[in-house]
DNA sequence: TTTGTTTTGGTGTTAGAACATCTAAGTTTG
DNA sequence: CAAACTTAGATGTTCTAACACCAAAACAAA
């Protein structure tokens, strides 16, 4: 639905204002679709994030730090998460062994198997994962657009 | 720059996924602008749109709900946010007249004033608003393509 | 009318975001 | 070496998002 439709305005936007809002309002209805999607597998949003980062550099871990800088949304709050993922038991926490301020998260077995089951669910869930609407080339298109829109 | 940069990613990714992640990633690094922009003026970025919103429907006023179904957030917990604003003067609420359980919210003179120093804070900033790399079609395209997206 | 349903807005609760601050370990410099 | 500075991570605090739930008013049906 248009943009407009959505937030049932009036009065029509300038191109790079509609834009902007175009691009805050898909963001928060994406977040929206896949917290409702991750809700069975009682895990977050940022725990989900987290866990791929992990799983995308297994089977080496990265520090607390390294995972903050990887992350979609760099004001959260990365020790705490990580906490609550050791204690789920998805992911397992190493001190590092030269530098004793460091710590080495990696994920765990039980991490790559829910992630499997999510990625599985998802795939299930609307037939393919959300935003297939678009082609490929579109997708492409999308990306450079953003890219150039955040410089 | 591009996104595979901005999160450390080594791994290229298909396009789908690429686009649904430089969303959320434009999205994260947008609201963080806004909300630093909007810092000295003492108001939120959830606050900031329901003055927008109040301030394009003005001098009608709008309900709770109505404002809701405007809003880019619509998660958010409109109530306690019209009643920070009605604090801080922004807003005035008023009874409706017909159905009394409904309440019309409105922007005040105060709430005028600011939105306009905010406009011209950020027309002063960064030689424009956020985003102007983008030429106009290229804006356009964008969020036809987010229109797409969300299908 | 009375009873049940829907709509509108407010509130209670919990987890996390947004900030600052702190401790310990490492690094640099005099 | 010691002192100053930097870095990595944890923690304390405040505010709000995300949910559920609730109360009152309007509406509908018996």
């Amino acid at each position: 639905m248009k943009l407009e439709l959505e937030l049932k305005s009036i009065k029509p936007m300038p191109a790079h204002q509609r834009a902007m809002l175009n691009i805050l309002f898909t963001a928060s209805w994406l977040d929206c679709t896949i917290t409702r999607q991750l809700r069975p597998f009682g895990i977050t949003s940022p725990q989900y994030n987290i866990l791929r980062i992990l799983n995308g550099s297994a089977p080496k871990g990265l520090s607390v730090l390294d995972i903050k800088s990887r992350m979609l949304d760099r004001s959260s709050n990365v020790s705490r998460l990580v906490e609550k993922l050791r204690i789920s038991e998805h992911v397992e926490r190493v001190p590092h062994g030269k530098d004793r301020r460091m710590v080495i998260v990696t994920i765990s077995d039980a991490g790559k198997k829910l992630l499997s089951e999510i990625e599985q669910a998802r795939f299930m869930d609307g037939n393919g994962s959300t935003g297939n609407k678009l082609s490929e080339a579109e997708a492409l298109d999308l990306a450079l657009l953003l890219d150039k829109f955040r410089e």
